[in-house]
DNA sequence: ATTCTTACA
DNA sequence: TGTAAGTA
């Protein structure tokens, strides 16, 4: 038996594939102890250990050119200040993913709420936390719904494909679309928080989201239940997973409750 | 049976 | 990075 490993061999006992050690040795950072006449490259005791360091950097995201420098020419302190990065990184990673897992409970829990709504619709009175809106786009112009003003109006710092869009009614006739305020941002409107005649509805072309909202203000005039008139409907693009790329809205109306705060 | 090189998605 | 072809 050798005491060398063969390339599989080296590439079962590190759990790596046979191609990122070839890849490693076209980087410059691992070669073989030797190669016999077969061209069989084989690897002894050092190339493990060397394999482990470049192992350890990769899992630091290190990218192989920088391994290459690091092995070459790197001094203790400069590995102390590498790991320092490599924290703050994994540290935003953290929030990154903290982040994600709370945005896909909510899908989740959105997903709950729409099946608890019935169908047809119900209208339900719901506690609604308070939120901080900012100005988007003015929606008279039904135009400006292309493809390119979307483009050409693109929030920044916003994520499109998660953001809820709050298309306002007001009793006036103005109506607008709001986003949701960054912090720091301009709150152009805010909503506050209280009871909320709520109805939820997936509509597949424009007009029935109008009908939706009619409903929701006959029902309020016949249990006589008393608003200002401004009519938000928060439309949520990604919920359309739920149900063949229908858009889903969330229609709210303020009510002015005794006892509502 | 295993590895090597090269090419490609 | 994984996969495939064609060799040695």
């Amino acid at each position: 038996m050798q005491t060398y490993l063969t390339i599989s061999e080296l590439a079962k006992l590190m759990d790596v594939s046979i191609h990122q050690i070839r890849y490693f040795e076209e980087k410059g950072i691992l070669n073989p102890a030797y190669t016999g006449d077969n061209h069989y490259r084989m690897y002894g005791i050092e190339e493990i250990y060397r394999l482990s360091h470049i192992l350890l950097l990769r899992e630091l995201e290190v990218p192989a050119s920088n391994i290459r420098v690091a092995l070459a020419s790197y001094a203790a302190e400069d590995y102390e200040a590498l790991l320092n990065r490599s924290i703050t990184h994994i540290e935003a990673d953290i929030e990154r993913l903290q982040r994600l897992r709370g945005f896909t409970g909510e899908l989740l829990q959105r997903r709950a709420a729409w099946k608890h709504a019935g169908n047809p619709p119900d209208n339900a009175i719901e506690r609604l936390e308070k939120r901080i809106l900012t100005r988007w786009i003015a929606l008279p112009g039904k135009e400006t719904f292309d493809a390119r003003s979307l483009l050409a109006h693109k929030p920044n710092r916003t994520a499109l494909f998660k953001t809820d869009l709050h298309l306002v009614f007001e009793a006036d006739g103005e109506a607008a679309l709001y986003i949701a305020a960054v912090p720091g941002g301009s709150a152009d409107l805010i909503l506050e928080a209280g009871d909320y005649l709520v109805r939820r509805a997936a509509i597949a072309v424009e007009d029935e989201l109008e009908r939706e909202i009619e409903h929701l203000l006959g029902y309020a005039a016949a249990v006589g239940l008393t608003h200002s008139g401004t009519v938000v409907a928060v439309e949520r693009s990604y919920m359309s997973m739920f149900d063949n790329g229908k858009l889903h809205y969330e229609i709210q109306l303020a009510l002015s409750l005794p006892g509502g705060e």
